[in-house]
DNA sequence: GCCTAAACGAAACTAGGCGTATCGTTTCCA
DNA sequence: TGGAAACGATACGCCTAGTTTCGTTTAGGC
């Protein structure tokens, strides 16, 4: 058990789709299944065992030995599927979140178009204390860079994505500035948003994230921008 | 020994100045001395090595029974002092960025008084893993509101008290419009920075904070404003 | 000098939790 | 049936926050 990754030819989920992999990682797409199959049973009842006590309760309340005794299962089998109690915790947080999608909407607007991007994700995020488990996800995140970049490639790069892409394409139609630095316009559409919701100083409103967004919207055009619609 | 706070008549540094408190809490001003004095000595070597730990190796690093030893005192004198590990890293970060406090400048220009008012501060956080080290504040914040409360009184709300002060002198000098949302400009300014410096899916260089700072102004001043200085 | 009080360092202790190891059982294929 | 891989149950090792105990130290008052 020492190396799961290494020793099971089942790579885990973690390392792979959300969909348990059935199949041998390195053997061939018709090699014969050898051993036992995996449970998916037994890896759902994980992540919502996990979820549950992640969104109810933080990271902290996420212990392998309650996740293990509320899914019915042993530890080993949890560090079977995952290498970590963070990668567990980060995959029951993406499975959370995959019901809302960067919406990837061309509405003609600038402004709609990141309305409709950012308004459902701002709903969600201040739906439950996501920001708290954000925040711990972010400080282990310190301590393992591998998990970093996994998390900012399943939680942060696709919704910039998103908002880049709605921003090239007001670029193209002339809204704004063909000198506008992207990178940093994102920043100014997601940082307040998030700067709310981990400290903690005021709350996320719909009416704030309309205000941050005209006001980071502002900023973005310029002076050299068209009327508001 | 199992409360601190409420039985010895010498309040915890965490409650007081950074001053260790020497006359008794409760007592009057002149009440003389009971009980062995509380030694500074003590005291200063444990924060010394907290922040040495803490902004060399991170919070998980800053173990009460290696700041122990290091600073050559017992756990128990470290309880005495300071009611969790947390609260601890909390003043020892504080001691580091005292020597940058917010600059207030009035200079006349609302874009000058930002950038010497963020420019420094960008530079000492971009200096050291402060990053790391905030996001491991931030989550633990999210266990204990009051920890919470105090990790904002000491570091978000200055500067943002700051920050307030060089918008509503702007606003007074016609710099920007009067209806302005004083609270959600402040998010602009600083949402931004925060989220590079915890997410870290890019560097918070000097390049950036002043655009940042020149996007953020150009939204606040929306299509009223005057011409940048 | 003695008494009382409060703080000290040294050391032991408790409890929780991450991650590992072991073992008998189960589920597959050849 | 044998081999392989996964399973659950259980025990284990280690680490660390926080607590407790005890003899010693440092003060003021009498």
């Amino acid at each position: 058990m020492g190396e799961p990754a290494a020793k099971t030819a089942n790579a885990p989920a973690g390392t792979a789709a959300d969909v348990p992999a059935d199949a041998p990682a390195d053997a061939p797409a018709d090699a014969p299944q050898r051993g036992r199959p995996r449970s998916h049973r037994a890896h759902q009842a994980i992540l919502a065992a996990a979820s549950d006590l992640l969104l109810n309760r933080g990271l902290s309340a996420v212990s392998m030995d309650v996740v293990a005794e509320r899914a019915g299962v042993s530890k080993a089998t949890i560090y079977r599927w995952w290498p970590t109690k963070e990668s567990l915790a980060l995959e029951a947080l993406f499975s959370e979140w995959s019901a809302v999608q960067p919406a990837v909407r061309d509405t003609g607007s600038l402004r709609d178009d990141l309305v409709s991007l950012i308004r459902p994700w701002a709903r969600l995020v201040g739906s439950r204390p996501y920001g708290a488990v954000i925040a711990q996800l972010i400080a282990a995140a310190q301590a393992d860079p591998a998990f970093a970049a996994e998390y900012r490639r399943r939680f942060v790069e696709p919704r910039r994505e998103a908002a880049r892409a709605a921003l090239q394409r007001a670029e193209e139609r002339g809204e704004i500035p063909a000198d506008v630095r992207i990178e940093v316009a994102l920043d100014l559409i997601y940082g307040p948003i998030y700067h709310r919701l981990l400290h903690g100083h005021e709350a996320v409103t719909d009416r704030f994230v309309k205000e941050a967004i005209d006001m980071a919207l502002n900023g973005i055009r310029g002076r050299s921008g068209p009327a508001t619609a």
